[in-house]
Parts: structure tokens; sequence; C-alpha cells
DNA sequence: CATAATGTTTAAGA
DNA sequence: GTCTTAAACATTAT
């Protein structure tokens, strides 16, 4: 499920390997892994991870200067933290042994997603045109953004470049608590609304990163769980409406959620 | 067995 | 240049 909270859960993760020298990386999942094993071994071998980053959806693990690794989680990643003795998680991609005997599985299910070399997170995010990332775009920046868009809210949320993080099931969320129907597009959007939108991307975001990224231990006035049970509305019971936008199903409650004229 | 899945990139057309 | 749509990627869970 790795959007930003849930990359925010792997960061935590993270975080506990920097303790320990990296003893090898093991490679399983080629096309997934951009490097080859032999040239992580070269650029990580006996050294440790100094830096743990989040950018939007990406980590980043820095170990010199110049060198890091950035980890993208495609739909269907995850990361754990385990001993070398317990079971390899299934869809373990690809490991990164320390010398304290515990090993970081970057696992991918799918395969979307990478894991690769580059230099260090400012760059990587220069380079891929990455925008702000949610949790920090100020109001101000946020409002003259949609300024400029001309695009529906929902895919004006969900393009990376613009703002980092946000994916498909948290910007159905944020519209959701805003009540503001997803296919408004920017230039409809009073600047009241504006404002709920922003103070929504915050709030939803938050509140999830509280919850450690678990769907089970949302509010419940959450629309995230009705997705896969139900598809009532948290609020008024009515049935959720989906349609597809930007080719994603996007799911809202019809009667919460004004519609565009 | 068919369908959909939390993402991104690329190509083509408006 | 902006926006939209569809397809491709690889694989499983429902």
């Amino acid at each position: 499920m790795p959007e930003l909270p849930d990359v925010e859960r792997y960061r935590k993760t993270a975080k506990k390997c920097k303790i320990s020298d990296i003893d090898r990386i093991v490679v399983k999942g080629t096309r997934f892994v951009k490097s080859s094993e032999n040239e992580l071994n070269n650029k990580f071998k006996g050294k440790n991870f100094k830096k743990i980053i989040r950018h939007g959806k990406y980590l980043f693990l820095q170990a010199d200067k110049s060198i890091s690794l950035v980890l993208h989680f495609g739909m269907t990643g995850d990361l754990h933290f385990l001993k070398k003795d317990e079971e390899e998680p299934k869809y373990s991609r690809c490991s990164i042994n320390f010398k304290n005997n515990y090993v970081l599985h970057i696992l991918s299910r799918r395969k979307l997603g990478s894991v690769e070399l580059t230099k260090d997170a400012g760059s990587f995010i220069k380079e891929n045109d990455l925008g702000p990332d949610a949790l920090k775009i100020s109001r101000k920046d946020f409002i003259s953004l949609l300024k400029t868009k001309k695009s529906m809210i929902k895919t004006a949320l969900t393009n990376q470049s613009d703002i980092a993080g946000i994916g498909n099931v948290y910007a159905d969320e944020i519209l959701y608590q805003a009540k503001i129907h997803p296919q408004k597009s920017t230039g409809q959007l009073s600047e009241k609304e504006t404002d709920a939108v922003y103070n929504e991307l915050h709030k939803v975001l938050k509140t999830a990163i509280e919850a450690n990224a678990d769907v089970s231990k949302l509010p419940e006035t959450f629309l995230l769980p009705s997705r896969s049970k139900g598809r009532h509305c948290p609020g008024c019971k009515g049935k959720l409406e989906s349609t597809k936008i930007a080719g994603r199903t996007t799911f809202y409650c019809p009667s919460c959620q004004k519609s565009p004229e």
C-alpha cells in the first residue's frame, strides 16, 4: 500500500538498520533492482546507511556523501527488517544483510517499483522532477499551484511533479474528507474549498501516519476501508459511487461530495 | 477463470 | 506546452 503514509512507516523500519555495517546485498529480482549485485556490493559493502530520507513515495538510504540507494515500492511493495534466521518473506526481491545479523528485505509482489543507485536525495528529486513533499508544501504554494492547473482536482493531487506522496486511495480520502467531488476541476474550486483540500491533505496524511498506515486502525470516519468492504459512506451510510479518473478507480459519496456543475 | 490491484512511463491525440 | 486516455510493465488475490 505504498503511498506517503506507508513509505513513512518504511522509513521508521529502515532507521533500525543505521547502526550496523552492510555485510552483503543479495539481488533476487532483476529488472526490479536496477543495478547488478556486484556493483551494489562494491559500492556498499562495509559501509552503513547514515541517513534515511523519505520524499513523497521514495525512500533514500544514504551511505556516503554521493552514494545512496533509492527505493520505490510500486503498488505492492513492502519493507521488512528481520533477523537473519527468520524465514525470508515471500516476494523479497532484494535483501541487505548487516553485520549484526539483521536483514532488510525489500519486497515487491508485482515487481513494479525499483531499487536503484543515486547520488543523493536532492539530485534525484531534481532529475526526476518531483514536487515538494505533500507534508511540506505551504498553503500559499498549494493555492498558487492549483491556480496554474487545468485538470480535475484528483488528478492534480496525484501528480508527483506537483506534489509528491499522494496516490490513488489517499487522494480519494482527502477529497472525501474535504467534501469535494473528485471530478471538479481546480478552476471550479472556491477559495474555501481550496483551503479545505489543503487542511484535509494534512489531516488525512497525519492521521494515517499515526495509524502506521494500517487500514484497520484508521478512524471510523475514513472512507478508505469502505473501498474493500461495504462500499457505503461512513457519514450518511449511502452507497458509494465509483468512476475512473486518470485510469484509476475513484470512490466518492454522491451525496456528501457535491457534484461539479 | 476473469478481473482488478495503493504506480509510473510512454505514446498518441486533442 | 497542457491535459487526457490507453497501454505496458509483472504477478497475484479475490
